[in-house]
DNA sequence: CTGAAAGCGCTTACAG
DNA sequence: CTGAAAGCGCTTACAG
């Protein structure tokens, strides 16, 4: 049988009351009279329900974070560094999902209305989350990671200057014949134009032949590459807005005849765990995954464990990481 | 002001108990009656509080998940699978990571005796999670994925299976003086043990000299080739029981002047996302990771919503990806 | 310093 | 078919 509040006073001989009141450390428990009560707790091994705890406190202690889903790289790692503050903040973690649509966000505005959770992390969150009248009408503290101009607090990496440091990085090597092959989405854009800014207060410029839009996968930068090589645009360096499309254009260039990095350079985005194992490895942008999800956990806790208010974007600084594809 | 089952009932004309009764679809209720209750609730918004109906049933409606971490490789897409099960099932899922050691066994003990969870879901769990008093002594339902040897029913993938695989293609392409690379841990045995069986069974046999082991990251893959080349072994294909161990193969080849897979072939185990950014792309046995997490959480659901009785060790079957470096 | 009682928001016998 | 009451396991005024 489970021990409850109840056992435990029974047993040390006096009200649960009292026991609560040692549970939650208050004062005004004879000092005696809280040594005995912790020796039944001890000895019986009881710990409260926290389903109890929660309905009688009106919190539940657990942290609800939505996530696009747990396969695409980068998610695991921001995802760990939210568990660690989580978890040492003694709250929960409610994890959902999602990947599943329309049903996904059904079960997950459920779960904001049944409270199922005393604060809410957004892992770049669709806009039909952010514009959630279940979460809007709630006054639920939210705070997203990586969300474009979301009108909650936010915290995001600085992408657009690690762009730039690529294209600093490209014409410090005397590259001038520069294209870039980007991706659908804001993110991209938002590095392309950390970009060109560089490109332009240079006094290079991007033309339109020299920017290509394709998939986010390694055959859309493959095929950016074949795309580019046919259109007899002269080019001697190519920034990847993501490392799976930079992969996809070593492969690109290596079939083309072009050697990397003494035909073309080539840099990434994101420092994803394959950026070391092509060949050669990628020159990309580190953006700060694990301190993205600490600082937004932070955050949230301390809303919610203090009265830290919430709001406002924290732009956490990204690094330039120099490998063999553009020494 | 959040809306209650009591204002339901007042808005409806009923007691509190018959909008339960509609809330949890029973019979016995008048037609009638129920249409008029549907209505408030539809009106109103109103969603049952997930604490309140908790602490009275008795069940969280919580699956908790305990991952070594979120960044391992692999960790993702097995959670992916546990969430799209658990999500559809409509329950939470709790998750917990053992990444700080015994300050996280601690934690996870303490949510075990408050009942913060229905089942338990344990991937790759340490001992010291598996022999935990509190989880035996608790009747909390567990199924564990890819723990070995475990007393919980547990969900694995064919390990050894897969290895024997790479062993039949390795001699079926006429490599005859193989080599392995392993790491530390039981896994990397079982995965040893299956590609033995297979060497000897064909009158081969794997030497002393021919097993290194190494620490499971790209460096120790370096390393073991350094070392069997300077031992003046002969081989032609080289077995790593990880990826990222093989990647670290190719790597040490590429230095010490053997072509890959001309002179040496090579394989490794996982398939890893980086397995096809190699040079050249890996060939790799691929353990069904997805299905990992999908087949445990089924067969947890199955108890907690059933009654299907948790035993037995489930083994998926791995398959063998044939790529470029052991065509 | 301590306890009886009410309350958190539900569900579940029980009685009708 | 329906409701009053007790109960789930805690916390929190309130009174002493």
């Amino acid at each position: 049988m489970r021990v409850t509040i109840a056992e435990v006073a029974r047993r040390a001989r006096v009200s649960k009351t009292t026991v609560s009141r040692v549970l939650n450390n208050k004062s005004d428990v004879d000092a005696a009279t809280a040594v005995r009560v912790r020796e039944v707790i001890a000895a019986t091994g009881y710990i409260p329900s926290a389903g109890a705890v929660g309905l009688a406190k009106g919190r539940t202690r657990l942290v609800g974070v939505l996530v696009p889903g747990l396969s695409p790289a980068g998610v695991g790692e921001v995802l760990q560094g939210v568990a660690d503050v989580v978890e040492e903040s003694d709250h929960g973690l409610l994890l959902s999902t999602a990947a599943r649509g329309a049903d996904s966000l059904a079960r997950f505005t459920h779960q904001v209305r049944a409270h199922a959770f005393d604060g809410l992390l957004l892992l770049d969150p669709p806009p039909a989350v952010t514009d959630n009248d279940a979460l809007r009408d709630s006054d639920l503290p939210v705070v997203v990671v990586d969300g474009a101009r979301s009108v909650f607090p936010s915290v995001t990496g600085d992408d657009a200057a690690g762009a730039a440091a690529v294209a600093r990085h490209f014409l410090a090597r005397g590259r001038r014949r520069v294209a870039v092959v980007t991706g659908p989405g804001e993110d991209a854009a938002a590095r392309l134009a950390g970009f060109r800014s560089v490109l332009e207060e240079a006094g290079s410029s991007l033309t339109g032949d020299a920017v290509t839009e394709t998939v986010s996968t390694a055959g859309g930068g493959r095929s950016a590459v074949r795309q580019l090589v046919a259109s007899g645009l002269a080019f001697d360096a190519v920034f990847a807005c993501d490392d799976v499309v930079a992969a996809g254009v070593l492969t690109g260039l290596r079939e083309a005849g072009r050697t990397v990095p003494e035909d073309v350079v080539v840099a990434g985005f994101g420092d994803l765990p394959l950026a070391v194992f092509t060949q050669p490895p990628l020159t990309t942008v580190r953006r700060p995954l694990r301190a993205l999800g600490e600082t937004a956990a932070r955050r949230l806790l301390g809303k919610l464990t203090g009265d830290t208010p919430l709001d406002g974007m924290t732009v956490l600084p990204t690094e330039l990481v120099v490998r063999e594809s553009a020494p």
